[in-house]
DNA sequence: GCCAACGTTGGC
DNA sequence: GCCAACGTTGGC
């Protein structure tokens, strides 16, 4: 079992939308390491936190679970800012998983993340970290859970 | 809007 | 395969 975070601006997709959809594909991303993470190593029923970027209070908005296996991203083959001339449906170079809300939780903000000694380790906080799925241990996962899970 | 950091592209 | 140039991310 192990535990993600997965960034999301708000101002396109917030945890109030998913909570609104209950479950919605992860396309868009079109970095090969945070593919990789959702084509190789996340397994439905794990973990996630859902992170809200660049907006005017960054920070862990909510929990979420993985709720398929990795699929096509179907965003690839449609005209417009995700379109992947070199992708076809059987050798598609993007991949998603689909993800389940499971509960919105008072923000945890950067600065709070920043100034909790137990969550120093996240990979988010670390220099020049730009990767928009991370893993997240399980001490991180369960401290998380523990102080700032209602 | 700025800028540090990193990823990608493409000429050689 | 190297590496300079360019693009993107994301906090501030």
């Amino acid at each position: 079992m192990a535990y993600w975070l997965m960034k999301s601006e708000p101002d396109e997709y917030s945890i109030d939308d998913l909570l609104r959809d209950k479950k919605s594909a992860w396309f868009g991303v079109r970095n090969y390491q945070a593919r990789n993470f959702m084509r190789d190593d996340m397994k439905i029923g794990e973990g996630v936190l859902f992170y809200h970027s660049s907006c005017p209070q960054p920070g862990i908005a909510g929990i979420a679970k993985v709720a398929s296996k990795p699929m096509p991203d179907k965003t690839q083959f449609e005209p417009g800012d995700y379109f992947e001339p070199k992708s076809t449906p059987e050798k598609p170079i993007w991949i998603c998983v689909e993800v389940a809300a499971v509960k919105k939780i008072p923000l945890l903000s950067l600065a709070t993340i920043r100034a909790t000694p137990e969550l120093e380790s996240m990979r988010i906080l670390q220099r020049g970290n730009r990767l928009s799925i991370t893993p997240i241990t399980d001490a991180e996962w369960n401290f998380i859970n523990q102080h700032f899970v209602k």
